[in-house]
DNA sequence: ACGAAAATGGATAGGCAGCATCCGCTTAGG
DNA sequence: CCTAAGCGGATGCTGCCTATCCATTTTCGT
């Protein structure tokens, strides 16, 4: 039952779209602490507007991320039918973190404590079984170390997104170097490392990245008479 | 010159003393963003005499962590040291996280975009060179996969930092088990894993500890009525 | 084409958290 | 014992975010 109990006026409506595509794209770039305001603004629209159309942020939330975690499912099941296991699961991860790439709002809620949202944690529930799948079907086919568990996903994921994290802006894809770094030790086939996909930072780029303040976080310490 | 101008009166001096040790136990397990009123308070003592003390947090973290880096120093010194290039690398990984395990403070300041303190900055820098002879006399050994990196070294520790510290409280090693994983992609013998140090976590463990809320970060949204 | 209902925008109130000061009282120590 | 040094913590910023209110504008059924 897609439709709303009082169909919205045309211009409400338009409005309720600008909202929360503003909200999409702030969200992607800044992550999920940004203000309904700062939402309001982008969209080009009033305050008073964003608060009619959505009672807070947690709504604007749960409207957007409902389907783009429905999305990250429908990678892993896709990465469950690949034929070669070992595969299945590289994609998996390749692509989930891409996305998470794309989306520091979905980075946020995949991977921080955020939202105790119903309707989200229920999606984020269903993951974690196909996870669970996925492991067990590369370890039934010897293609990880059988010491590897399911819950060492997540953990993965976890270590990249800080990286990720701390390098967008300027290498945006050193995370894969690192994933390759990771699948090398977990993967049963030794013969040989496999070939990075990313060229190291250079000192400087180095520098820039872990002392260059992140856009959304408090910064500890500041005012300096 | 470890002598202030004026010596300070005994009473004082132990009050400067007891806010010191307070301000590293906070540091140390709710990392940096704790306010002076709260080091204070935990000192047992009043605001004012916290900022008769110290002008403001950036001087107590001054006054704490320089001694704390150089220990960071001395651990990648003495990983020079070590006979075996391999071991050698991997006794710094292991022992300069240990230390960031057991002092949030000291993770964030590694790790973190905060503290643009002169002191400081200055031996952090002072760390970066030696990790680079760290990473290229495991090269020339053949130890390390020919493609690695010195700037490797800092986001692998970047990631497990992540790690680490959002399992804190349920399973305080488990990064250990991720470093092992690791360093298993990065070794040039590959005859065979390494047996990882600590047990995966539960399916239970592991939703506790991603949902759990970390003690110090602004929890994005709240405020249901 | 007209008027009631719906929607708009943005100034602004209210809350909260951290930082820092001020000042009446206490204490060390010559 | 007297004075300068030290103490405590209530208190007042300031900045940030949330959310409301209402005078004005827009939509749309008749």
């Amino acid at each position: 039952m897609p439709e709303t109990p009082h169909p919205l006026r045309k211009d409400a409506a338009l409005n309720r779209e600008r909202l929360l595509t503003a909200a999409s794209e702030l969200f992607a770039e800044r992550g999920l602490n940004v203000t309904l305001n700062d939402i309001a603004h982008h969209a080009g629209v009033g305050v008073g507007t964003a608060y009619r159309r959505f009672p807070n942020k947690e709504a604007v939330i749960d409207a957007l991320f409902e389907e783009r975690l429905q999305a990250v499912v429908a990678v892993a099941e896709e990465a469950l039918d690949h034929p070669d296991a070992w595969q299945g699961l590289v994609s998996f991860l390749e692509r989930s973190l891409d996305m998470q790439f794309g989306d520091r709002g979905l980075n946020q809620i995949i991977n921080g404590p955020h939202l105790g949202d119903a309707r989200i944690a229920d999606v984020r529930d269903r993951i974690a079984p196909l996870m669970v799948k996925l492991v067990e079907r590369a370890k039934a086919a010897h293609a990880v170390r059988p010491d590897f568990d399911q819950s060492d996903l997540i953990f993965i994921q976890l270590g990249l997104s800080a990286i990720m994290d701390t390098t967008r802006g300027i290498a945006p894809n050193l995370y894969r170097r690192y994933l390759t770094l990771i699948l090398d030790g977990i993967r049963t086939d030794r013969s040989e490392f496999a070939p990075l996909p990313t060229e190291a930072l250079s000192a400087a780029q180095t520098h820039r990245a872990m002392t260059g303040r992140r856009r959304d976080g408090k910064s500890a310490t500041h005012t300096a008479p």
